[in-house]
This record gives C-alpha cells, structure tokens and sequence, in this order.
DNA sequence: GGATGATCATCC
DNA sequence: GGATGATCATCC
C-alpha cells in the first residue's frame, strides 16, 4: 500500500493512475492542501479553480494551463465535479472554449470536444457550500470513456450548435439548446469580446462562448459507476 | 483574448 | 430550487 506524499510523478498507464487517484478518496481537502503547502481559501469565489489544481498536483497532471489533455502521454483528461450527498452533481461541466469562425468543413471525429471526452477521469468532490472548504471529502474516482449513446448525444448536439454558429446564429444559441451538451458564455466578464459570424455573414463581435456537459448527462454517468 | 482551472449568483 | 447567463484567477 503506498501512502500519500508530493511531489507525484505523471502516471505511466491508467492503472497507475486510478491506484493513486483511490489513494485521495476519502481524504479532505484541509488534508490534501496541507500536505500540498497549498493554503486552503476561505471559499471558491475567487478561487474557483483551486480544487482543480490541487488534484492535478496529486495526481501528477502536467501543470497548469497547456492545451493539452491533463495526461498527454495516457491520453486522459482531468476533471473533478462537486457533487452534493447523493452523489449528483452540482454544477454543469465545461469542456472547452467553442470555436466561433473558421469552421467551415470541421466535423465531429476531429474536434476539440470529442478529443477532451475522448477518456476521463472524473473525481468527484463534495460540493455544498454548507460544508467548508476544507472539510470537504473527494471521492471515489471513475475512468470514463463516452458509450456508443453517448457518445451519438454529443455528436447530435455539438452537430446542432456548431450548424448555428457556422450560420450566423451564435446570438440566438442559449444553454436551453442541446439534450447533453449546451453552449454557455465563458469569459472573464461581460466586456470580453470576440469575432464571430453574423446572420449576414458578416464579422460580428459576441461574448466567447464554452461548450458545458449538462447535469443529467454526468449525473447518469456518475451513478452508473456507483451502482456498479 | 484565449487557454487553463471552474463556480457564482441572479432570475425565472 | 435550479438553470442560465455572468464571472473569477492566472499565464502568456
């Protein structure tokens, strides 16, 4: 049984990396911080990505802010969820920032979302904002690849979403669109700006958009694993 | 601004 | 109460 010490290197295989994932289940944040010499704030509203970056420290992610997947060398991708105590989650799930020009003749085998769903790890983390911080356990991590139905959802959805936005449409787009996947603005505020294709083909200016993985599509896969 | 990491908080 | 639209930090 190995136990848990920093620093953790990039893990060869998912088996390694699901052992060492395991190894946090259990532990709270206050522990895992601590440990990390990463001081645990008060809340996540200025700090919304911290969770994030405390388990990349833990699971050996390659740092920080590369457009790559989490594990480039495994080919998987990272992402904790905060669930309440049913184990459902609490907050939709971003994939990527959605390309809003230059699309003309790009299709789903090769885009940017089915690459980042293509394998990951989910690690759930308590997320009520009853509990502090510091208090909250992570939980139980699952190694997901998308199924051939789920994998057809995300395709009919991102299909539908990018016809909008390569037809001028972008403006009418709201998170209500999609079964599984929506599309949501994603930017530091309101003030940020960027191009897009308007109704007329024109160059338009709108707010940088993200593509989200709904709730129920992660509640589903998260309770699959759990009555497994 | 756009990529990384996401959650907040208002409105329905 | 919960989803939608808005927002926060950091790096380059």
């Amino acid at each position: 049984m190995e136990s848990l010490h920093l620093p953790v290197s990039p893990p060869e295989n998912e088996a390694q990396l699901l052992e060492q994932a395991r190894l946090l289940a259990g532990c709270s944040l206050g522990e895992l911080g601590a440990m990390a010499g990463l001081p645990v704030p008060k809340d996540l509203r200025r700090d919304k990505g911290w969770i994030g970056i405390l388990l990349e420290m833990w699971l050996g992610a390659s740092a920080g802010s590369k457009p790559e997947q989490d594990f480039a060398a495994i080919g998987v991708e990272l992402k904790t969820i905060p669930i309440d105590r049913q184990g459902r989650p609490l907050e939709t799930t971003f994939v990527c920032v959605a390309p809003l020009t230059g699309n003309s003749g790009v299709v789903w085998e090769t885009c940017h979302v089915r690459h980042k769903l293509k394998r990951v790890l989910w690690v759930p983390v308590e997320g009520e904002r009853t509990i502090p911080l510091a208090e909250r356990r992570v939980g139980s991590p699952l190694l997901w690849s998308p199924s051939e139905e789920e994998e057809m959802q995300l395709r009919r959805d991102w299909e539908e979403l990018m016809d909008m936005i390569v037809l001028g449409q972008v403006e009418r787009i709201t998170a209500r669109h999609g079964e599984v996947l929506q599309l949501r603005p994603k930017a530091a505020n309101g003030q940020a700006l960027t191009d897009a294709i308007g109704a007329n083909g024109e160059t338009i200016l709108t707010r940088p958009r993200g593509f989200y993985l709904k709730k129920p599509f992660t509640a589903a896969l998260l309770a699959r694993h759990f009555l497994l």
